[in-house]
DNA sequence: GCAATGTCTATCATTTTGGTAGGAATTGCA
DNA sequence: TGCAATTCCTACCAAAATGATAGACATTGC
């Protein structure tokens, strides 16, 4: 049942970025986020293109270049990034419903297994397709600001 | 968030080797299992094994041997089995209730993932916690029943 | 004694994972 | 105008996990 890393870094990339939006701060770089959440910078940035292609960020290149969201963030759902990165949410595809396939059990109609993951595919999916980057972004700051933790992206103004 | 052919076997095995109990018969080979689940005998030996030694199963050598229950089925929560099979059911370490480790991220205290994670973690241990074998073994063979399909495990007595 | 079965060890091909390296293209700014 | 910062793109790679397969040995029932 586990998230990959590429999964884990993709999705804290954007909450990164939404954080960064949400702090008045629109475009962040790479090498900034990397920094962050201390995440080997090339491979970040291969999972950002990837984001972007995804349609989830826009980028700026050049100098004081960087990524943006392409989305306002409460219509970025956490489910749909993740079936973006890592595929379906189901554990078996017999119990997906985004990407449904026929397994081999003899009877798919009478397979406990597939019952049971039935069930769990939609506890999962009843939480990251509830969750947009809005609320979780919006958890976030709250918890930082209710223990004054220090902001992220908001540097000693210069 | 996917369960490995090795879990999903293993799940299978231990609900077939329920079911087959629950209809008086108490020792079920490997070969009859594998054909029934159409799985790789030899890959299905390894994983009985490994049932075997975590506690799950018995066995009895020889011809007309098998394995059989080592513990009430009301007693195997399949969350347990699938731990050990597949390890933590948290997407994320960090989120882990049973296998918790510290992730690389500079605040864990105020992360958004973990947050989000750890809800799913309580959602997936939410089902798979309170399901057991003998539950599942209970629903699959209502539901057999009341669609009157065909009972695996019984065959015509000879 | 032989056939059926569990047990054990070794091996293996493929895919996935988690990167790294290098450079080309673009842009802001001094 | 040139340099530094940045995204974009391609290629490559080592290690681990996955999903098996093969073969021999041990035990048991008939």
């Amino acid at each position: 049942m586990k998230l990959s890393k590429r999964g884990e870094y993709a999705l804290r990339a954007l909450i990164d970025i939404g954080l960064a939006h949400a702090l008045g701060k629109t475009l962040v770089s790479s090498s900034e986020l990397a920094k962050q959440e201390r995440i080997p910078v090339k491979f970040l940035e291969a999972i950002l293109l990837e984001l972007k292609r995804a349609g989830y960020l826009h980028s700026k290149r050049g100098a004081q270049g960087g990524y943006f969201l392409a989305q306002p963030m409460h219509r970025i759902k956490i489910g749909d990034v993740v079936r973006r990165i890592e595929g379906p949410l189901a554990p078996i595809r017999c119990a997906s419903v985004t990407a449904y396939e026929k397994c081999s059990c003899p009877d798919e109609a009478h397979c406990g297994l597939r019952l049971l993951m039935v069930d769990v595919r939609n506890a999962i999916a009843n939480i990251l397709d509830r969750y947009t980057l809005a609320d979780t972004v919006e958890v976030t700051l709250r918890k930082l600001r209710r223990d004054k933790a220090p902001l992220p992206f908001v540097e000693a103004a210069r």
